[in-house]
Order: C-alpha cells, then sequence, then structure tokens
DNA sequence: TCTGGGGTCCTAGGACCC
DNA sequence: TCTGGGGTCCTAGGACCC
C-alpha cells in the first residue's frame, strides 16, 4: 500500500495569526488585507458569515465593516512567515517527511498503516488539537492515498468544522461524492468547472464516472491525473526538493500612481535589489531579467491599457544588484512613455542557474575579472544588512529622487510580536 | 477615490536540424 | 495535379495553485 497523505492547512490563516496575541478579538468578524490595503485576501469565519468575499477589493465592503464592527488589518507577513514556521514545526512532530506546500499547508507523508479507520480519525483530530494547542493556529487535516484526495478530505472536514476527515476509499463513494461540487476538486479551476458544467457534469461523482480517453482529449494528461487521484492511485510526486526555482519575480503596485521616469527608475531599483538578495540568498544567477511596467488598469481614460516589458540577457548567470541594476534602468528607460499613469513595476528572473556548481562562463564575457569583484562587495552588503537590518545599505538609485513617495502603504499593520524587539507583547 | 503578489505545468506553434 | 518523416528547442499563452 502506498503512503497515506495528509494534508494539514490552517484555517483562515492569516486572520487565526492575528488573533493569537488579540483574545479580546474571539468572536469578532476580522479580515485582513493584501498590500496597499488593496483586496481581502484572508476572512475569519464571522467575516465569511457576514458575506465578505474572498479577493474582493476593499472599498466594496466598506459599508459591511462599518456597520458590522468588522476588525481589519493591514497584511503583516513576517508575522505570517514565523507562525508558518511554527506550525511546520509542529507537524514535523508527528512525521519527519513534511512537505510544505505553501505559507498555511503542507503534504505530510505516513509510512505506517492504522488497525482501523477509527483510530485514524481519532489520531489526526488529536493531531489537529495538538497543533492548536502549541501554536495557537486551527487546522484542519485532510487525509487519503494521493495528494488530491487529501485536498479533498481537507475540504470537506472544513465545510463540517471537523478537525479531520479521511477517505481511503480506492472507487469514488456516491455517498461522499455526490453534490460535492466538482470546482471542489485541487486542479479543476474555474474555466475547466465552467466546461465540465456545460458538460452536465456538476458534481465531483459525475467527474469520476468520465473516462479517461474523454478527459485526456478534452482537458489534457493534467485532468487525468487528477482523475485518477480520485480513485486514490497517487500520480502526483512528493516535491522534489533538490530541484532549484525556475522563476523569481519580485512585483509590488504603487500606493498612488507614477508618473515619472525618476519614480520608475526609483522603484525598479528597489525590487531589483530585493530579487538580487533572493538570488544570493538561493545560491542562484540569472541570464534573462525581465522588467515589467503596468499602468493603472482601471484608468479607462488611459492611452496604454497594456504591461510593457523588455527582456535583459546576460552571458553567464549573474546575481550581483550593480550589473542588474544597470541593465534594468536601461530597460525602463525604454519601456517609459510620456503621459501614462503608472501602477505597478515589476521584475522576473528566468533561465536560472545553480552556481554552487560552478557555471560555464562564455568565451565572449569581457565582464568576468569586474564581476568577481562586484560579488565580493555583495558579500559584505548582504552582511551589513543582515546585521544591522534591511536597507541598512542600499543603492542610491533606490532612494535618489522621490524618496520613495510610491511606496506601499498599510495604515492597520498589526505589531510585529514574533519579530520585532519593541513589539513583544507585555503580560 | 479605492482593485495583491508569487509561483508551476502543459500545449501549440514556429524555427530550426537531418 | 503532386510537395517526407522525424526530431529538438524555444516561446507565448493558458490553465492551475496559494
Amino acid at each position: 500500500m502506498s503512503d497515506l497523505i495528509a494534508l494539514v492547512d490552517c484555517n483562515n490563516f492569516y486572520a487565526s495569526c492575528e488573533r493569537v496575541f488579540r483574545p479580546d478579538l474571539s468572536g469578532v468578524p476580522i479580515i485582513v488585507l493584501s498590500n496597499n490595503d488593496g483586496c481581502v485576501v484572508a476572512r475569519s469565519y464571522e467575516s465569511k458569515a457576514l458575506g465578505i468575499a474572498m479577493g474582493v477589493p476593499y472599498f466594496k465592503v466598506k459599508d459591511i465593516v462599518e456597520r458590522y464592527g468588522v476588525k481589519v488589518f493591514s497584511s503583516n507577513y513576517s508575522l505570517y512567515a514565523e507562525f508558518s514556521d511554527r506550525v511546520m514545526l509542529s507537524v514535523a512532530k508527528f512525521s519527519p517527511f513534511v512537505e510544505p506546500y505553501s505559507i498555511d499547508e503542507c503534504f505530510v507523508y505516513f509510512k505506517f498503516s492504522f488497525p482501523s479507520k477509527f483510530d485514524m480519525d481519532v489520531y489526526f483530530s488529536a493531531m489537529s488539537r495538538r497543533i492548536y494547542q502549541v501554536t495557537g493556529i486551527p487546522v484542519s487535516i485532510g487525509v487519503g492515498y494521493s495528494k488530491t484526495m487529501a485536498k479533498l478530505a481537507n475540504k470537506i472536514a472544513k465545510s463540517k468544522f471537523h478537525y479531520a476527515c479521511s477517505i481511503l476509499d480506492s472507487k469514488p463513494s456516491s455517498e461522499i461524492f455526490e453534490g460535492l461540487d466538482v470546482g471542489d476538486v485541487w486542479g479543476v479551476g474555474p474555466k475547466i468547472a465552467a466546461k465540465l458544467r456545460l458538460l452536465g457534469v456538476n458534481d465531483v461523482y459525475g467527474f469520476t464516472k468520465l473516462s479517461r480517453v474523454f478527459l485526456r482529449n478534452k482537458f489534457g494528461m493534467n485532468m487525468v491525473r487528477t482523475y485518477d487521484e480520485l480513485y486514490n492511485i497517487p500520480c502526483i510526486p512528493p516535491f522534489d526538493f533538490s530541484s532549484h526555482k525556475k522563476q523569481i519575480v519580485v512585483s509590488r503596485s504603487f500606493c498612488k500612481n507614477v508618473i515619472t521616469l525618476d519614480g520608475l527608475i526609483e522603484a525598479v531599483s528597489v525590487r531589483v535589489s530585493m530579487l538580487a538578495e533572493k538570488l544570493r540568498y538561493q545560491g542562484l544567477g540569472v541570464c534573462r531579467l525581465v522588467v515589467f511596467v503596468s499602468p493603472n488598469r482601471f484608468d479607462l481614460g488611459s492611452d496604454m491599457l497594456f504591461s510593457r516589458s523588455s527582456v535583459c540577457t546576460f552571458l553567464s548567470p549573474v546575481n550581483n544588484t550593480n550589473e542588474l541594476l544597470s541593465a534594468a534602468i536601461k530597460a525602463i528607460r525604454g519601456l517609459f512613455v510620456e503621459g501614462v499613469k503608472y501602477k505597478k513595476v515589476g521584475v522576473v528572473a528566468m533561465s536560472l542557474f545553480p552556481l554552487s556548481s560552478g557555471v560555464q562562463s562564455s568565451l565572449f564575457d569581457s565582464d568576468l575579472s569586474r564581476r568577481t569583484r562586484f560579488n565580493d562587495l555583495m558579500v559584505s552588503l548582504d552582511a551589513v544588512n543582515r546585521r544591522f537590518g534591511r536597507d541598512s545599505l542600499y543603492y542610491a538609485s533606490s532612494n535618489h529622487v522621490c524618496s520613495r513617495s510610491w511606496e506601499m502603504s498599510s495604515v492597520a499593520r498589526s505589531p510585529g510580536y514574533l519579530t520585532s524587539w519593541g513589539d513583544i507583547p507585555v503580560v
């Protein structure tokens, strides 16, 4: 028999994190907003019950917020990252095979079997309660023999307010899957769900009655894998931790439109510095850097409605801020159009190469000796910023004219309870 | 007035090779 | 009139996930 797979998923993760140090907010509806306080990205049960949808722009629910006294938070990613680490660590007490999947969930593999399904359900319920006890974060656990089944079981557990739910059948049971929306299946998104509904397939049970050949022809191999996984046949392998990332994106919207070239240069410099730091941290170098600018897409009067991008190529993999900045600023000068109201600028590192294994340099690369000196400089730069805090040292282009007046705004961020000495709660 | 950020995989089609 | 067969690599776009 293959391994048992559990999906441990935090309930209303960001909202739950905010509540840990605010017991007075127990029972109070909470929402957490995205960057720039733009959209709702997390809701407590009470807020869901008020009809606040996931992803709606904040201004559209402001009246509900005021009417029902919803407590609003700007997102506090360092707090959530810390809680995420704590949850992952507490999960690891139950099995050494933990595969973090996102900030608020992980797959866990169990190599042993249980005497009965009853014993299993008791075990996973106890696990859920224990994680809550240790971290303050409530979690639901779904169990199956495939990842898709674990995800689905988790969804069922959440909908029934159970700690855990397991589905071990190798044949989809009508009892469980009838009436369960086909869009609830991991891998079936809005587009495919709509197509399936047109074909008269509305629930998961109906989906499992389709033929594999039909799914292959109509939706591709991914859907065949999803199908098999619903028969508890594992098709999606465990994550390969030896592989490196394929791309890294750093992109942010501005709190207000940017209309000057200087503003864009400053903003792209900040993003490039962040990207370069990530690359060095992960031991990667980049050969292709994409720089893109987006106008305000809700500004209907604008002449330019679409993003524009430009690709910078490097003959051998680079991760020093100097070279990346110089290329990106050149690209931005080419992309800038006078009169456009810009809302976002970002950089994407593609064609990534691990530097630890040695790099094949190009015969035509004249920058090699310069690059060695840059790399030494980066070691010092990173060391200073690690020791004295982010942005203790930065490139002048990141802050020379506009003083980052476009910087993101978040008016309701909670204190850094776990990451800042001054913010440690006093009991 | 106000609308997030960061990823992966698959497929089709074009350009190229013999 | 009629225009091979088999392959690789790259890219853009679309779908999905959180």
